[in-house]
DNA sequence: CAGTGAGCGAGCTTCCGCTTGACTT
């Protein structure tokens, strides 16, 4: 019999809270939202004024039955579901879930999971608010419209199965359009003039790097000045000293732990969040999904504590940061180790380079800003009227940089400033070296994963628990590719200042290397500038923004929700209807120049498949002949000779065991095939110039992995094999496979016990998914 | 796991936000 049954989402958290309340409270979880609008059809009946048509989610009926006989038995239910919309409109779900009525319930909301709070939480509850769940419907029936009205444009005009949501178009275009930036972007370059001077009389040597506070247009000046240099005087004119001092960073959020994790450890946002919520389980850490930079009293605490026993109690600055962001819910604490005494823990190294990263940051939040001394000694030059700025700085009181400093995303940022030799103003210093080299702007630099949830999170677009399945959403449809890509080389001028002379050398750099960057593809491209010339305001950066201060205005009870969705909706219909009726179909087509061959057009553009080069015209009698495009071709790169290369596949190489081999493109990349089996090329082949021996060994290595996978094989059936699998062994016939009962030991089994194991197996069809 | 790409047409695809296991064969 259960007196008072609490529902929290998480059940790491039903766990711990569970410890705090006495024997007459149960903690239950819900494991999030428990109902949704139906995935079949849009499940809003519009005309009926916008009425959700909600069900119970497939993997939340186990839940639900549970919960609901818990509530049933219990003689109030307190629905502790977190302080947000989405935890308010939870809360408003169970009720209609379980069926249970409403007065036989009671709303509390926490902040952090302390006794405290709870038991407050207990004494002080309230109903639930219906304006902020009508808040929460809008926001979901409007994304339901939007994607289900919208994806099915894409798959007429552009290509099946694509998708659009209010989330994913915009992310999508943030990476088109920087794209586009990079490729309009004007190179400029200028000559940076450095110099190394020794100041005299000093030993050891002492040695003043400095940089001149002008830069040169073009090569001729750059070489003018530095003759004038050769015969000058360099005398110290002024030594500026300034204080300064520097602030830690905020504990951490997602998208910031994303950020940092990404920067300091390669981490890719999945990988954080993966390990994150392992942290998370095993009790270290924190909730890992907040928008919030606050701190539990407790935590406070806490972290002055550890900081005065392991740092002195000068380097304790207690802080309560506030979060900036305007779409923070701030339904939860920031990210933080539970235990802050606890500087390392057990576990994977993953698990341990993360903590790490959480238990510093969360550290140096609370710990004194660093002094600085930052030195400018400005250099005269006695033949002109420029001069050379050395910068040092020195830091005075290391405070949080003991512990941590964030990193940044710009990737050319100047090398750390150090510490300068002492001079004084007058003092005269002997040149070692001046150089003056040819340095280019930048173009703004690619989104790699963590830095688009930056900028997402900047727009207010997505949440925490959305940024990492937004980004695998993006890269799933093939709208964006991570990859690397090397620079290219590009030569610059050198220009060296000798005894009385310059010497010139045109030298060669790379330019930026692309480490996990995301790229638009054709198809990303083609869709993105479709959705922004046809559906402008949903693409429009600020238009979840601007449904935002909507939600609030039903969350106030100002506005009734089902009329806001009506305004937006009406017209945005009238636009999906009219693009359907007017816009072409999108192939983002592409003339390349005339086949020698046949005098046909070839044009490249995006298939039913993806991206294809075409020979002749698709209203031409003749069919048009298809190739497919290799990996890293695109629509906008490819030219006529590779175009005509793709038509050379697929090819005979060669032949083995007095069969064919046939190299050619699928939808998995470049193989060869011999005998109706499919090899994959490794990423070194190239599927136009292998030969056929190097094709021969990739299928013996194929072969003998296959065997070292085999358990057993049946002289009665040759398409029946036992083989060892990623989970374990499982039973292989043709394409079927066929999983082991418990109990049955793979290398025993006979023919007639695989048989007998694939004839008891479910049929597909009566396992339904979902 | 793969050999297509037009056309015909049926039947399918799709959103965002909250949360983890069950499961992969």
């Amino acid at each position: 019999m259960v007196k008072n049954l609490v529902i929290v989402e998480s059940p790491a958290k039903a766990k711990t809270i569970e410890k705090f309340l006495g024997k007459d409270f149960t903690v239950l979880s819900s494991f999030g939202h428990v109902r949704d609008l139906s995935k079949k059809d849009l499940s809003v009946d519009i005309e009926k004024g916008f009425i959700p048509n909600y069900e119970i989610s497939a993997d939340k009926k186990k839940t639900v039955s549970e919960l609901k006989k818990k509530a049933k038995e219990a003689e109030m239910v307190w629905l502790a579901t977190d302080e947000d919309r989405e935890g308010e409109a939870i809360s408003w779900h169970l009720v209609e879930a379980l069926q249970i009525d409403e007065k036989k319930t009671k709303r509390i909301v926490f902040h952090e999971i302390t006794k405290n709070a709870i038991l407050e939480a207990i004494e002080n509850p309230r109903s639930i608010d219906h304006h902020l769940v009508d808040a929460q419907q809008a926001r979901r029936v409007l994304d339901r419209l939007v994607g289900y009205e919208l994806s099915p444009v894409l798959w007429k005009k552009v290509k099946p199965a694509l998708s659009a949501g209010r989330v994913q178009s915009v992310a999508v275009r943030l990476i088109v359009e920087r794209e586009d930036e990079i490729k309009s972007f004007v190179t400029d370059s200028a000559f940076r003039v450095t110099a190394v001077f020794e100041v005299p009389g000093k030993s050891p040597v002492s040695i003043l790097n400095a940089e001149l506070n002008k830069r040169f247009k073009t090569a001729d000046e750059a070489k003018k000045f530095l003759l004038k240099c050769a015969t000058a005087g360099f005398k110290v004119d002024t030594v500026e000293k300034k204080p300064a001092s520097k602030s830690p960073a905020p504990p951490f959020t997602t998208s910031t732990l994303q950020q940092e994790a990404s920067r300091k450890l390669g981490y890719s946002v999945a990988k954080t969040m993966m390990v994150a919520q392992q942290l998370y389980e095993s009790g270290h850490i924190t909730y890992m999904r907040t928008d919030s930079v606050n701190l539990s009293s407790l935590a406070l605490s806490m972290a002055k504590k550890v900081i005065e026993k392991n740092y002195g109690e000068n380097y304790i600055k207690t802080r309560q940061f506030v979060t900036k962001s305007k779409s923070a819910q701030e339904a939860h604490e920031a990210i933080r180790p539970t235990y802050l005494d606890r500087q390392e823990i057990s576990g994977d190294n993953s698990q341990k380079r993360l903590y790490e990263l959480i238990w510093k940051r969360t550290i140096a939040s609370q710990m004194a800003e660093a002094k600085l001394e930052k030195t400018n000694i400005i250099i005269s030059i006695s033949t002109t009227s420029e001069s050379f700025v050395a910068r040092g700085e020195v830091i005075t009181f290391d405070g949080f940089l003991k512990v941590y400093l964030e990193s940044t995303d710009d990737e050319d940022a100047e090398v750390q400033k150090g510490m300068l030799p002492t001079v004084t103003k007058g003092d005269q210093l002997q040149r070692k070296e001046i150089l003056a080299v040819e340095r280019f702007t930048q173009p703004p630099p690619r989104y790699t994963e963590a830095s688009l949830v930056k900028k997402m999170e900047e727009l207010g677009i997505g949440r925490p628990s959305t940024y990492a399945p937004t980004i695998s959403t993006i890269q799933k449809r093939e709208y964006v590719v991570k990859e690397d890509r090397q620079g290219e080389d590009r030569n610059y001028t050198y220009l060296e200042l000798l005894d009385k002379t310059v010497k010139e050398e045109i030298k060669t750099e790379k330019t930026r290397f692309e480490k996990s960057k995301l790229f638009p593809t054709d198809i990303g491209t083609v869709v993105n500038n479709f959705l922004v010339e046809y559906f402008v305001k949903i693409l429009d950066y600020s238009f979840t923004a601007d449904v935002e201060i909507q939600f609030d205005e039903i969350a106030r009870g100002e506005k009734a929700w089902s009329e806001m969705i009506k305004d937006f909706y009406t017209p945005f219909h009238v636009t999906v209807e009219n693009t359907l009726a007017t816009s072409k179909k999108q192939s983002g087509e592409r003339l390349l120049g005339v086949d020698p061959e046949s005098g046909k057009n070839i044009y490249a553009k995006i298939g039913r498949y993806g991206p294809i080069v075409q020979i002749g015209e698709t209203t031409d009698e003749d069919k048009p002949k298809f190739a497919g495009m290799k990996k890293g071709q695109s629509i906008e790169t490819i030219n006529l000779d590779e175009a005509i290369d793709l038509f050379k596949l697929p090819r005979e190489v060669g032949t083995y065991e007095d069969e064919p081999l046939v190299v050619a493109l699928g939808r998995f990349g470049p193989y060869v095939r011999h005998v109706n089996k499919f090899f994959s090329l490794e990423k070194t082949d190239d599927p136009m110039s292998i030969t056929a021996e190097r094709a021969i060994e990739l299928i013996d290595k194929k072969r003998l992995k296959d065997k070292e996978n085999t358990i057993s094989e049946f002289p009665e059936d040759d398409t029946l094999k036992v083989l060892k699998g990623r989970y374990g062994a499982y039973i292989s016939q043709g394409k079927n496979n066929f999983r082991i009962p418990k109990g049955k030991v793979a290398e025993e089994l006979t023919y007639e016990d695989c048989l007998a194991i694939i004839e008891a197996a479910p049929t597909k069809k009566g396992f339904k998914k979902k």
